[in-house]
DNA sequence: ACCCCTTTTTGAACGCGTTTAAAAAATACG
DNA sequence: CGTATTTTTTAAACGCGTTCAAAAAGGGGT
């Protein structure tokens, strides 16, 4: 016990000078400015020393990504706690998560590149970042759960999955956002959240349901991960 | 005029001879094997020599991408020339990209890990695919118009880019497609058109109309390009 | 204090995509 | 034909992410 912590306590420690650099360096001259040597350098490290604490250089900027989602959980629980219709409570897990983020909107686009190499181990559908994707989707269906609205049952289950996948698509989307604090992406959350809220109402209706059950059995049958 | 065909004669055999290189490469060793020095050497230059026909190794990339489309144009025609049921239409103007673009499956991994960064020349929304993307939605729209089905007349217009983001999205589908082929992405195309031409069958009832109409208005309001 | 084993760091190197100044080859023109 | 201009090629270098064998540092057991 004291003895691993002991045994790791240095190299969490360095772990975490490399961090301090990275970030630093990251926010102050962007992700291809901030090179290996620099933030060894800033670290007191030789390049070879930091790949002792680091595979690649992605992976450090991974670590903010994983940051990003702890660090939302706070604001996003809180959310949960004082709102019960879905349309509020989808709404406040993605913005939450995206106010969060917003300091490192642009370094997210070079784990973005990453996370878009099919097969990659960083990629939001590969094995490595599974438990992150598995803790998104259980938040996601608290959200879902503990909602006020009435959604159809062959629905309720799927829905958090397929939501997880929505607010990838949304992260996409705030990558791209080039508008000031990428406010049009806050708007796009409003707009799209809201329809998809319409036609979870909608499909109560008998003639519809037949509709969104496809909808969900298409995602069931080719979501792409698992 | 001859004069000019003259003086391009050199380069456009060069260029070409450096395409021929690249493919051969790309398909024997994939895209991170194939170097730049390779390439070079195989098409009987130097390295510097390479640059000045092709700006960047992405750009090489990119225009297998091209070609694709070219290639795709004919049976993607001839599917227009015999099918006036819309799904029919929409679904072999995806599936003939595909087919075409399939000995192409592993190096165009490459070319969308530079697609998906924001800001890039060659991102399927930049200034610089501009042509391309609106030759794409213009036939798309010919595939909408020589339809047979009633298609609501707000939603008809739009239709088209709609249907090309549809598209981009199914091909990253595809990029992800590790099964034999990819034919979970044809079974997919199948599905998703099928959904997407009920959907708008559904349009058509008066009550729907406006759920459908805040879709495309969606997309109009939020589309990433232009 | 010593040895042993694990953890961490070093320094040099590798191969990559890319750039660049200068040379060479091709072309245009009087 | 000879000269001026443009197009193409060369050879060398740069900085990057990354690797690796060897050295150093750290810590437990005797």
């Amino acid at each position: 016990m004291t003895m691993n912590a002991t045994k790791n306590q240095k190299a969490a420690e360095t772990r975490q000078r490399i961090l301090d650099a990275s970030l630093k360096l990251f926010l102050e001259t962007g992700y291809e400015q901030a090179t290996m040597r620099k933030i060894a350098q800033l670290s007191g490290l030789t390049p070879g020393a930091t790949y002792y604490h680091f595979k690649t250089k992605e992976h450090i900027i991974f670590h903010f990504y994983e940051k990003s989602y702890q660090d939302h959980l706070e604001p996003a629980r809180a959310t949960l706690n004082n709102n019960k219709a879905l349309k509020t409570r989808i709404t406040g897990l993605i913005k939450t998560h995206l106010d969060v983020a917003r300091p490192y909107h642009q370094i997210s686009k070079a784990l973005f590149r990453v996370a878009s190499t099919p097969g990659h181990p960083l990629s939001p559908f590969s094995e490595e970042t599974r438990e992150l994707r598995e803790e998104n989707i259980s938040l996601l269906r608290e959200g879902v759960n503990g909602s006020s609205d009435r959604i159809p049952s062959g629905i309720k289950d799927k829905l958090p999955e397929i939501l997880w996948l929505f607010k990838i698509l949304i992260i996409i989307y705030w990558l791209f956002d080039t508008t000031p604090d990428q406010e049009k992406t806050d708007r796009l959350v409003d707009r799209s959240v809201d329809l998809i809220v319409r036609l979870l109402a909608i499909s109560n209706l008998p003639g519809m349901k037949s509709f969104s059950e496809r909808l969900v059995g298409l995602f069931e049958e080719f979501k792409p991960y698992q």
